[in-house]
RNA sequence: GCGCCCGUAGCUCAGCCUGGAUAGAGCGUUUGCCUCCGAAGCAAAAGGCCACAAGUUCGAAUCUUGUCGGGCGCACCA
């Protein structure tokens, strides 16, 4: 509601403007730090006393004197040097919130996320967690103003990573294609965590014997061929972990639409039918001396605005081997349909909800998949340390004519997840004296280093489950298990979601695991407390009143007339804003911050005013759809930061 | 060396894009509030040269430049 009101009186504003100075000018509304100046404020003054050569404060008492009157204004008033202070009329603002149908129109054009991204050879950490947590709650964010949106989660199954693990089997471990089959099949320890040691034990034994790490170049080479034992155990490795990772996922409550793999990147040419591109439009050249002699590589000036960089970057290695890089700028193209070629798919699994998620294939098939790809606006969700890499693959796109599309590409990019040293300690990994001065150590999947994503929800649910069981004993032990799952899942995701993208993360599980002031619980308890209140009512055998009927514009004129209730209605109405600007500016947090701060309010209009037993009629009337209303806006923004409220907590 | 990010209360962070009226929150500390829709809550207090300097401006935490700290990148790894 709110951002309706704005948008009205800015442009009305600004016309009025026009007509009585000839001056086109924008109109920003910014709201005052002090409820005492209004709702909204209009600094137009300041900006056209530089044109007008009047003082500010002259001119905004001019444009009150001459303005004709605002719908849904109240007054306008002069103050400080020059603001001219709103004050909306209350009553007809409530009854516009009462009245305004809560709907998303549809909008044009798919939009691509892709997130999550981990290497399927090791369990899944922290650090992968703030990324599949951010671009599931973007991904959120957009469906609830009306995008489609299609995830996807791209499986890099045929990479180093993997091919480390698979050494580990093969060369350390000595284990068959029908021992790992027995591995995944009855765990001892789940899979994911087997080959989360495996691969560390793999790391540091190429360390320290570096001629062993021949070992990787074959079972790559093996790999990438895509035929015998080797990479058949590659495929069964990379399998069975992309399973536990969409599993793990899964409990944070974040799916996806398609996993599309590496492997057919490479086995359906898509990199073949980008490379003859390329070079047809010479966005890349081969390379006849110095270093990268024999590769082809990108000029630097196609990605780096600075000139003095000269280091081009190799997307064909001198061995005919393609980089990553080069893989991207093939998936990119596809993403957009500009490839000109598309994958096969198969059905990888089928969520609890019936929604389906797909896998690419290599073979052709009569399966019914949906259309993937051909987006109008792609996000990749990337965290910061790969801008360079990111930088490449859209100076690709551009290079090939494609400079809507180059735009329209975006690197979603946030900052790390680190540990504090505190944390480390609490692991058991020893640090140097160096690392105990730093703020914080990097997470290393190589050196084993970091909380496994597993680990951290199982504690999670461990202290939920006892705050539960101390405060309803009574209730069936299934269900105070699901409460404390969400409990845990909202304690994480807001963790997650609560600093702003460029800011590190340096985890401290003492900070992680509180469900008190600004955590998911404490916006859950709001929630729970506003439908308890409804249920309470309910449970009397009494019903809803009809809102529509009773309050009338006078009647809410009357009650908001009470500043403490006027100030919250107007923070519950700014929702809208609130998302609208957060999609904006691609800042999640800022829609946890606003779940805070309409929790918070919530606190305050619970301890304020007793709703069940207000004793005046018309007043009761109006806490209870104040009531119905936090409620309604609570649940939906925790829906969009994907945090479910409990039945009770 | 070059590029990107960060520096705001004891700690962890919002605010900076789009300059504006007394710089906010959580944690921690201190003090109150459960006979009253659930205390995972509420109320209050203490706590700031917004790293530093110069510039732009009527006005700078916010824009520009420089300096100093800290982090991350700059592979024929991803």
């Amino acid at each position: 509601m709110f951002h309706f009101v704005e948008q009205l009186i800015a442009s009305r504003v600004a016309e009025f403007i026009h007509a009585r100075y000839g001056v086109e000018i924008p109109v920003n509304l910014e709201q005052p730090k002090q409820s005492a100046f209004g709702e909204l404020a209009i600094p137009v003054a300041f900006q056209l006393a530089r044109q007008l050569r009047l003082a500010p404060k002259a001119i905004a008492a001019q444009l009150i004197e001459a303005m004709p009157s605002l719908p849904g204004v109240a007054s306008l008033e002069v103050a400080g040097n020059g603001f001219i202070n709103v004050r909306l009329d209350r009553g007809a603002y409530g009854a516009g919130v009462l009245a305004l149908p809560e709907s998303a129109e549809k909008l044009a054009g798919k939009i691509v996320v892709e997130h999550t991204n981990i290497n399927p050879n090791k369990a899944a950490h922290i650090g992968h967690m703030r990324n599949a947590v951010l671009g599931d709650t973007f991904v959120r964010m957009l469906r609830s103003i009306g995008h489609a949106v299609e995830v996807q989660n791209y499986i890099d199954n045929t990479g180093v990573q993997v091919a480390d693990v698979v050494a580990g089997f093969e060369h350390l471990e000595q284990r068959s294609i029908e021992d790992v089959r027995k591995l995944i099949l009855h765990p001892e320890q789940p899979f994911d965590y087997l080959c989360w040691d495996l691969y560390a034990r793999t790391s540091l034994h190429f360390k320290e014997h570096p001629e062993t790490v021949a070992w990787r170049h074959e079972t790559l080479q093996a790999i990438e061929a895509g035929t015998g034992n080797t990479a058949d155990l590659a495929h069964l490795v990379a399998g069975a972990i992309v399973r536990a990772h969409v599993k793990t996922m899964l409990r944070l409550g974040i799916q996806y639409d398609v996993l599309p793999r590496e492997s057919e990147i490479l086995h359906l040419q898509f990199w073949a039918t980008a490379f003859e591109q390329l070079k047809q439009k010479q966005a890349i050249y081969f390379e006849t001396e110095g270093k990268n002699k024999g590769c082809w590589v990108m000029p630097a000036s196609a990605f780096s605005t600075n000139t003095g960089d000269e280091d081009s970057k190799v997307i064909v290695r001198s061995n005919g081997t393609v980089t990553y890089v080069g893989k991207d700028i093939a998936y990119q193209l596809w993403k957009f349909g500009l490839l000109g070629k598309d994958f096969y798919y198969q059905l990888w699994d089928t969520y609890p909800d019936a929604h389906a998620l797909w896998t690419t294939t290599d073979a052709p098939n009569t399966n019914h998949a949906p259309e993937f790809g051909r987006a109008a606006r792609v996000y990749n969700v990337i965290d910061s340390r790969q801008s360079y890499l990111q930088d490449v693959v859209v100076a690709g796109l551009r290079a090939l004519g494609y400079a809507d599309q180059a735009e329209r590409s975006i690197h979603f990019s946030y900052e790390m997840v680190a540990l504090t040293p505190r944390t480390c300690v609490e692991l058991g990994i020893e640090l140097s004296e160096e690392d105990k001065r730093r703020p914080y150590i990097e997470v290393s999947g190589r050196k084993g280093l970091g909380v496994k994503a597993d680990d951290l929800l199982d504690r999670l649910i461990e202290k939920a489950l006892a705050e539960v069981n101390s405060r309803h004993p009574e209730a069936p032990a299934g269900e105070r298990l699901q409460v404390a799952s969400q409990l845990a899942t909202g304690a994480l995701r807001y963790f997650m979601l609560k600093f702003t993208r460029n800011s590190v993360i340096a985890f401290d599980f003492q900070e992680a695991l509180s469900f008190e002031g600004e955590t998911g619980p404490y916006v859950q308890y709001a929630a729970v407390r506003a439908r308890n209140i409804l249920r309470k009512l309910a449970g009397r055998g009494e019903a809803m009143p009809d809102f529509k009927t009773l309050l009338t514009r006078e009647s809410l004129g009357r009650q908001l007339a009470n500043e403490g209730l006027w100030q919250l209605l107007l923070a519950v109405s700014k929702a809208d804003t609130i998302i609208r600007n957060a999609v904006q500016s691609g800042e999640p947090a800022h829609v946890a911050k606003y779940a805070f701060q309409l929790a918070q309010a919530f606190n305050v209009f619970y301890h304020d005013f007793p709703v069940l037993t207000e004793e005046d009629p018309e007043k009761r009337t109006f806490l209870l759809w104040m009531t119905g209303y936090f409620q309604a806006q609570l649940a939906g923004t925790l829906q969009i930061l994907g945090i479910d409220v409990p039945v009770y907590m």
